[in-house]
DNA sequence: GTAACTGCAAACGCTTTGCGCGAAA
DNA sequence: TTTCGCGCAAAGCGTTTGCAGTTAC
């Protein structure tokens, strides 16, 4: 991640790398207060205010994906790898990636049958555990 | 919607009746500032605190349906019809209404798959008509 | 009559921004 | 030296809420 940012002529300083690093070895889709949390965890002189322009920045030249659950909280995950949609267990609150070509292509055929060529979608499922034992957690 | 809203034991006022009037009539997705505008025209009375408070309550009580098509602003429509996604515009900002039996049921093998049993689900298409001649409108 | 609703204005939570200072090129 | 990033605190925005007066039943 921090090499993509040198190729885009980003200045990198020490906040910028830590929080780079935070959403690198992040598995999770941290809101911005918890990569706070996690970015003060190394370099605790990181302001809330860095943190926000930082996860805008990386979003802008695409280094970083935004999404927004519905919680009122953007959260954040890095952009580099395969193209994905989120179930979220309303249960815990835990969100789980997951593909399926067949429905990318329904969409992209959905959008052709009413005029339109698809440039984004959001899919995002909202589910219970079929097993009902969900330990409750944060994510 | 008003029959809806005796049944439902709600007391219907008469900004209520203006806010349901102006939503069943609605053929887009108006905000809250829209609806508020809208409501105005008949009665000039209403405070966008009703508004609000009246919204919500419609949605509660699933006279509603709020969206969020990423601008940051809550949109309404009658909860009544059938279901359907939406496909946004996003060089005019309209909004077409779709619904795809197949999309629906492979979300709900998707989440099967993964074990879960699919209670809601949300799916926007972002899309640019095909023939460029896109006339620019608030919806 | 009384519980429920309303308007107003203040407060809310998340996010952005103006400013002066400090670090990097 | 000039540009850019930083922390801080204040402001912005959509939305919610406390309160006192008003309304529907």
């Amino acid at each position: 991640m921090e090499q993509r940012c040198v190729e885009l002529g980003l200045k990198m300083t020490g906040q910028r790398r830590v929080i780079a690093r935070v959403l690198s070895e992040a598995k999770d889709h941290p809101n911005v207060e918890l990569v706070h949390r996690r970015a003060n965890a190394i370099d605790n002189r990181i302001s809330l205010a860095t943190v926000y322009r930082t996860l805008r920045l990386f979003e802008e030249v695409d280094i970083l994906e935004r999404h927004d659950f519905g919680d009122g909280k953007a959260r954040y995950e890095k952009a580099d790898q395969d193209h994905h949609d989120h179930l979220i267990d309303v249960k815990s609150g835990k969100v789980i990636e997951f593909q399926n070509r067949e429905i990318e292509k329904l969409q992209a055929a959905v959008a052709e049958r009413l005029g339109f060529k698809l440039v984004g979608h959001r899919l995002e499922l909202y589910a219970v555990p079929l097993a009902d034992d969900a330990t409750e957690s944060g994510e």
